[in-house]
Formats: C-alpha cells, sequence, structure tokens
DNA sequence: GGAAGTAGGCACCTGAAAGTGCGTAACCCT
DNA sequence: AGGGTTACGCACTTTCAGGTGCCTACTTCC
C-alpha cells in the first residue's frame, strides 16, 4: 500500500528532507547571513559600538528602513545589542554581543575565502561565456 | 556646487558604496552560496562524483529545474563539472573541482559554526518573543 | 523660518528567485 | 501497452526580500 508509486515514493521523501532541510542549522545560518546588509553591518560593528546615524552614513546604500529591519532582526537573534538613551534627541547606540563578535570572526573566514578565490571563479564564468 | 544639500551628498557617497558593494569578493562569494540548494550539491557531492538522477534522489525537494539550474551555475563558475556519457539512455555525471572541493571546506566551517551557535540564537529569538 | 539631524514607522510596489506543470525521445520491464 | 527511468527544456505563476516615498516630533544651526 506504501510506495504505490514512484512519484508517491518520491513525494514522501520529498517531505522528509523538506523537514531536514528545515531543521538545518547550516540553512538557518546560512539564510541570516545572505540577508544583504547583515555581512556590512557586522563589519561596521566589529570595530566597536556605533550610533544609528553614524552606521547609516557608513552604509550609504542601506536605506533607513531596511538598515533599522536587518538591525532588528539581528537584536532578536542576539547578535547585537541596542542601548537607548534618552536624550535629546534620542540617542540609539549598536554593539555587537558576544556571539555577534563570533559571527563577525566565521565572516571573516569567509571574506578570506573570497579574496582567495572568487578571481578564479571569475575567470571560469568568463571562460564559460567565451565558448558559445 | 558640489554637496549642496545633504540629500545630495549622500546621494554620492551611496553610488560610490553600490560600487564597492558591487565589486566586493564577499558579497559575491554571500550571493553564491546563499543559492537555496548550493550547500546542498556541494555536500552531496563531496563524498564523490554522482549522476543527476541520484543527486534528485539525495535532494528531494529540488523539483528538477531548480536542480540543473544550480548544477548549471556551478559548473560555470567552475566549482564542478559536468561529464556527459553517450550512452542510452545518457549519463551525466557530476563531480566537484578541486576549487569545488576548497568551497566545501568553508560550508564545513559555516556548518561547524551553526552546529555550535545556532541554538543560541534560536533561544535569543524565543526569549525576544517571550516578552512583550 | 527653512534646512538639517536623530531614529525610526507604515504602506505600497517591484523584480528576481523559486516553484509548477507539461513535453521529449530514447529504452526497459512485465 | 502502460508505467518507469534518464536528463533535461520551456512557459507560466507565485512569493517575498528589498526598495521607495511619505510621515512623526523634537531640536539646533544659520
Amino acid at each position: 500500500m506504501a510506495t504505490a508509486t514512484a512519484a508517491a515514493r518520491r513525494a514522501e521523501a520529498k517531505i522528509e528532507y523538506d523537514a531536514f532541510v528545515a531543521a538545518c542549522p547550516s540553512q538557518k545560518l546560512l539564510g541570516r547571513i545572505s540577508d544583504k546588509w547583515v555581512a556590512l553591518i557586522l563589519v561596521a560593528l566589529g570595530e566597536g559600538s556605533l550610533r544609528y546615524s553614524e552606521l547609516s552614513r557608513r552604509i550609504p546604500s542601506a536605506s533607513q528602513k531596511m538598515l533599522t529591519q536587518s538591525l532588528r532582526s539581528l537584536e532578536r537573534d542576539g547578535l547585537l545589542t541596542r542601548t537607548v538613551t534618552a536624550d535629546v534627541p534620542v540617542r540609539v547606540d549598536y554593539e555587537l554581543t558576544s556571539l555577534g563578535m563570533s559571527l563577525r570572526e566565521l565572516m571573516a573566514q569567509i571574506k578570506s575565502w573570497a579574496q582567495e578565490h572568487m578571481d578564479e571563479v571569475e575567470r571560469a564564468r568568463e571562460a564559460h561565456a567565451a565558448l558559445a
């Protein structure tokens, strides 16, 4: 009764695998760091805490909305802390947690690989494009 | 005349930064590995070369289209080789290049970080959701 | 009194990635 | 003769991350 057709077996395996992928820490991490602004924020904050406006100046391509959104999600995930000082005007400082610092080190490894090998990838891409 | 308004200065900085980000190897790499299926393919092929159908069975969640698409882009980038054997039915084998193997090692580091720290992230997320 | 800074919120829009579904053209099994 | 396998191609649709634009509310600078 079970595994009647090949398609059914496929569908079953797919459901199981979907669950596995959804639970996989690596996949979650990849989703986290592939956020367009996260890497930039991590690098910017790596040198120390910064105010919102200063971050905005260091990453001018990020709109206010996107910057805020990214910062909030990083805060939610315990990668940085958000400190509000009730001055006038309000002052908000962002700083990496130790978890955030740790992630930043991983990003440094990624950066290192990129610097060593991405030109090779580029060349392969061009070579591939060259032949018809 | 230059830098007349603050908005103009912002726009200028943004253009410059955009160019920087576009040229940054790390950003390119992040784009590459954040492809939904790339990590899974890398892991699957890490143990040796596989046929298309075998890959498809190991990664049942990837539709045939997406699997083919990902494989082709990885081939284009010199991360794996595609070998067609003109049997009938056609046989196609995929195998990581040394560049691909190298990227797989980076992925292993990412995986390692994920296994060590993602539960911490999850806890932070839950704690954050808990209050208010 | 108009521009600028400070730290965002809210609503809508869009473009590219991902998914769905169908077809091919050979052969094998029962 | 109908289902299965092999390795895709092509067209359409859906989805959502990311982007744009407009708003607050207070203060200070020129």
